[in-house]
DNA sequence: TCTGGGGTCCTCCAGCAT
DNA sequence: TCTGATGCTGGAGGACCC
C-alpha cells in the first residue's frame, strides 16, 4: 500500500434513477425505482427519494410497489446508461491512462500513474475537480472516495454519499475502520456475515483481532487470508486497466414458470444463439459450455461440459446445451434458463467436421442479426412503448412514456433543460407518435451520444 | 405476485496421471 | 508390480458484486 490518498473511487449516485430524473424535469424530487417491470423484476436503482420508503436495490418489485406506491417505475435503459458512463469515463481517462471501471457507473483511478496528484491536498482537489466536471458535462452527481489503497477509497466513496468526498489520510485507517461492521468490507457479504456473527466476530476490529488462523479456519484460505489483511487495512492491489472477460453468458427468467420439457429445450437452444452472438461479437470462442437451469422452487443447478478445443460454432453450442439438458430432470418446472461458455480464447479452432455440420446453423444465425438482442429491444419498443422511454410526437415535440395499457399510450411532454411537462394519452398506434432517442442531459456540453441508445 | 442479469472467484470432490 | 502421495483438470455449487 503507498504512503499517499492517490487511489480514487468514483461511484455515481443512484446512476440509473439519477439519469431518469435528470432526463425527465417531473421526476426530479420524487420518488424513482428503476428496474424490470415483470412478475419477477427486482429493483436495479431507486432514487434516494425512494430508498426513505425502504426500497433498495435487488428488491422484488413487487414490495418495492407495496412501500412506495406513488413511485415512478421504469425499465432501465443500458443503452442511455452507457453513453452517459463514456462521458464520465472519458473524464477519468483525462486524469490517468490507469482508469479500472467496476460497472457502468463505478471506476478506480490511479491519480499517482497520472501524475496529477501525489499527496493529500493535490488529490482532494483533483476529486473535488472531478465532482465538478462530471456535474457540468452530465448533470449528476457522483461521489469521490480517496485513499492509498482500493478497499479504502471504496469505503471512502460509500462515506461520501450522496454527492461527497471522503479522504482518508494515510495512517488514520485502523481506527477508522475498527469500529465498522464486517459487512464494510468487500467480499463480506450475508452468508459470510452470518456465518462470523456465530462465531461473535462482528466488527472490523473483532477480525484483526481474530487473527489470520482462525479466519482460515472459519472461511478457508483464500477468504480467511485476504479478510484478516483487509482488517489490517492491507492491501497492495494495482488498479488494473485492462481486463479480459472469462465468461460470457446469457440466461432468461420467465414470468411464468416453463412446465413443457419441448419448450424447455427450445428456449435453451435459443439461449445457446444469443450466447453465440454475444460471443462472436467479442471476437471469442470458448471451450466449455455451461447450462443453468432454476428450478420452480428456486433451488439453482448447473451443468457443465468441456469440448476438446474452442468453438464459436453455433450448432456445437447448441448441441453441447441440448446434451447438458437431457442430464437435468426439469419436473416441477423452471423458472429461469441460462447458457454460458467459459474457458475463452480468442481465436476459433473448431474441427472440419464440427465447422461443416455447424455452418447452415451458422447462417441462420447470422441472417438473425448479430445485433440481435438491441434489434429485438428496438422492436419491442416500437410496439409496447415501454414506461420511461423517449418518444417524439409530430405536433407536440419530444417526451416520454409515462404508461401505456388498454392500447393507450399516455405521454409526457418535457426534455431535460424544459419545465415539468403536460401529460396526454393517444392510440398506441397513432401513427404522428415514434420512438425517439434520448436528448443530452445538459444542453451544450459534449453531449450523449444517442445513437442507438434507446434500446 | 418473492427473489434479474452478467459476471468473478473460491472450495470441494472425483478421476486420472505421474 | 503394487501402493500411496501429489498435482492437475473438470464439474458442481456457493458467495459475492454491481
Amino acid at each position: 500500500m503507498r504512503n499517499a490518498p492517490t487511489i480514487l473511487h468514483l461511484d455515481m449516485d443512484a446512476f440509473y434513477a439519477s439519469a431518469e430524473q435528470a432526463s425527465k424535469p417531473s421526476l426530479r424530487g420524487k420518488a424513482v425505482v428503476v428496474g424490470g417491470l415483470g412478475p419477477r423484476g427486482v429493483v436495479a436503482t431507486a432514487s434516494y427519494e425512494a430508498r426513505v420508503f425502504g426500497v433498495r436495490s435487488a428488491m422484488p418489485m413487487a414490495q418495492a410497489r407495496r412501500l412506495a406506491p406513488n413511485a415512478a417505475y421504469l425499465v432501465p435503459r443500458f443503452g442511455f446508461y452507457r453513453a452517459i458512463s463514456e462521458q464520465v469515463m472519458g473524464l477519468l481517462h483525462a486524469l490517468s491512462p490507469l482508469v479500472e471501471p467496476l460497472s457502468l457507473d463505478e471506476a478506480f483511478v490511479d491519480l499517482e500513474a497520472g501524475g496529477v496528484a501525489w499527496d493529500a491536498v493535490s488529490a482532494r482537489l483533483v476529486g473535488e475537480k472531478l465532482r465538478a466536471d462530471i456535474r457540468a458535462v452530465t448533470g449528476l452527481t457522483g461521489s469521490v472516495g480517496l485513499a492509498a489503497s482500493k478497499m479504502l477509497a471504496k469505503i471512502a466513496s460509500e462515506e461520501a454519499k450522496p454527492d461527497g468526498l471522503v479522504l482518508i489520510e494515510p495512517g488514520t485507517e485502523r481506527a477508522m475502520l475498527g469500529p465498522m461492521s464486517v459487512r464494510t468490507l468487500p467480499g463480506v457479504g450475508p452468508a459470510t456475515g452470518d456465518h462470523l456473527r456465530r462465531a461473535g466476530i462482528t466488527t472490523v476490529d473483532d477480525l484483526a483481532e481474530a487473527g489470520e488462523d482462525e479466519l482460515v479456519r472459519l472461511l478457508g484460505k483464500a477468504h480467511g487470508q485476504a479478510l484478516h489483511a483487509m482488517a489490517l487495512a492491507h492491501d497492495d492491489r494495482p488498479v488494473v486497466a485492462e481486463r479480459e472477460a472469462k465468461s460470457v453468458s446469457v440466461e432468461d427468467t420467465y414470468d411464468v414458470d416453463i412446465h413443457d420439457r419441448l419448450r424447455v429445450g427450445l428456449e435453451v437452444q435459443r439461449l445457446a444463439d444469443r450466447c453465440v452472438r454475444r460471443l462472436r461479437a467479442a471476437g471469442l470462442s470458448g471451450r466449455t459450455i455451461v447450462l443453468k437451469v432454476r428450478r420452480y422452487d428456486f433451488s439453482t443447478l448447473t451443468r457443465s461440459e468441456t469440448l476438446r478445443g474452442p468453438t464459436d460454432d453455433p450448432a456445437v453450442v447448441r448441441e453441447a446445451a441440448a446434451r447438458l439438458l437431457d442430464s437435468v430432470d426439469t419436473t416441477g418446472g423452471v423458472r429461469l434458463l441460462g447458457v454460458g461458455v467459459s474457458g475463452l480464447a480468442d481465436y476459433t479452432q473448431e474441427d472440419l467436421f464440427a465447422q461443416a455440420a455447424g455452418e447452415g446453423a451458422a447462417e441462420q444465425v447470422a441472417e438473425e442479426g448479430a445485433e440481435e438482442p438491441v434489434v429485438e429491444q428496438q422492436v419491442v419498443v416500437e410496439r409496447r412503448w415501454p414506461a420511461g422511454h423517449d418518444v417524439r410526437h409530430a405536433e407536440f415535440g419530444h417526451g416520454w412514456v409515462q404508461g401505456s395499457g388498454l392500447g393507450r399510450v399516455t405521454v409526457r411532454f418535457e426534455t431535460p433543460g424544459s419545465e415539468p411537462g403536460r401529460v396526454r394519452t393517444f392510440r398506441v398506434d397513432d401513427p404522428d407518435l415514434e420512438p425517439a432517442d434520448p436528448l443530452p442531459l445538459v444542453e451544450g456540453a459534449a453531449g450523449v451520444s444517442v445513437e442507438g441508445v434507446g434500446a
